[in-house]
DNA sequence: TTACTCATGTAACAAGTTACATGATTTA
DNA sequence: TAAATCATGTAACTTGTTACATGAGTAA
């Protein structure tokens, strides 16, 4: 079975075609929905492991540089559609950091509560804005994903909304 | 800095108040919306780190076994309330499975696809059941998590449906 | 007395993180 | 030629996972 790393690895590689690790790195450290951080210990890793069971095909560039083109195999692709084709893993709720502290937010008093209310609805607009600002450079496979990060915060920004009218 | 899941225990102490270690792990493997496993591998460990580090407080129940009741010191709790309410690390879209496969979806062909996100959706309904099932038997601050992982699942419900309409 | 639940904990492993090492090519 | 970028990779560490070991109390 897949990792979410991995599965989000060769995703990347069928979507845009031979990349090299370094290339898919970059696109998942710049990305704004893609959470993972590109670490070299992870992706590289993940890259071997991947190669070793055939999933993975790499090729040298010949550049004079270390440079290899990466790209998913048969087997690969279908390793890929049953990751992402899997209804149980994919409709899991994750860890939501903001649904994790939620509950201790009701939790606080008037004042406070509102303090932080504010403060996490600032930084929701702002990462919304971020989003939108992406979704218009991306393909249309990239803004799915984009317009799913902007579903999400705002259901968290409605949610809030809805917890400071019930105060007043 | 406390972990996810380093926070998620100190919130669930300071909810329930007084809990055995052995509690702990059980309201996190058994909630819906609370996704750590609760393996005996991450929980003990993280516990006796923060013991160390003065954020937890320990002491036995004299019932024969072993069984230690905890509490969050004061010290404790100022970590939770600086982990619960930072906005940056609240309000950031985290590491989302049904995200992660959109695009790959989108990327299917006609049949192939309507029966993949066929089995997505009747699996979100299901699980949707599930989440408004224990929303009944919890308190208030337990409702706020549930509430919000429906509303991500209602999120992700609209977005099916609007593609599946999309192409008719 | 057998099985289940409560309770704590460790060992081996998996898979991320940051920080570092190394070196080629390109650009200022 | 100095600095930035492209490119690959490892090492030390952190923190999860499952599986196991141990043992007391409770209910069949």
């Amino acid at each position: 079975m897949l990792t979410e790393l991995e599965g989000s690895v060769l995703s990347e590689l069928h979507h845009r075609g031979r990349q090299t690790a370094f290339q898919v790195r970059r696109s998942f450290s710049t990305s704004p929905s893609i959470e993972w951080r590109g670490s070299a210990g992870a992706v590289y890793p993940a890259i071997k492991r991947m190669e070793r069971d055939g999933l993975i095909a790499a090729e040298a560039k010949g550049d004079g540089r270390a440079t290899r083109l990466l790209s998913v195999t048969a087997e690969g692709l279908e390793a890929m559609m049953q990751w992402a084709c899997d209804p149980g893993r994919a409709s899991s709720v994750g860890i939501d950091p903001f649904r994790m502290r939620a509950g201790i937010w009701m939790q606080l008093e008037g004042a406070r509560r509102a303090e932080v209310l504010t403060a996490v609805r600032q930084e929701l607009l702002e990462g919304m804005e971020r989003l939108a600002g992406w979704s218009r450079h991306g393909d249309s496979i990239e803004r799915a994903s984009v317009d799913l990060s902007l579903r999400l915060q705002r259901a968290r920004l409605d949610w809030l909304d809805e917890v400071a009218q019930g105060e007043g």
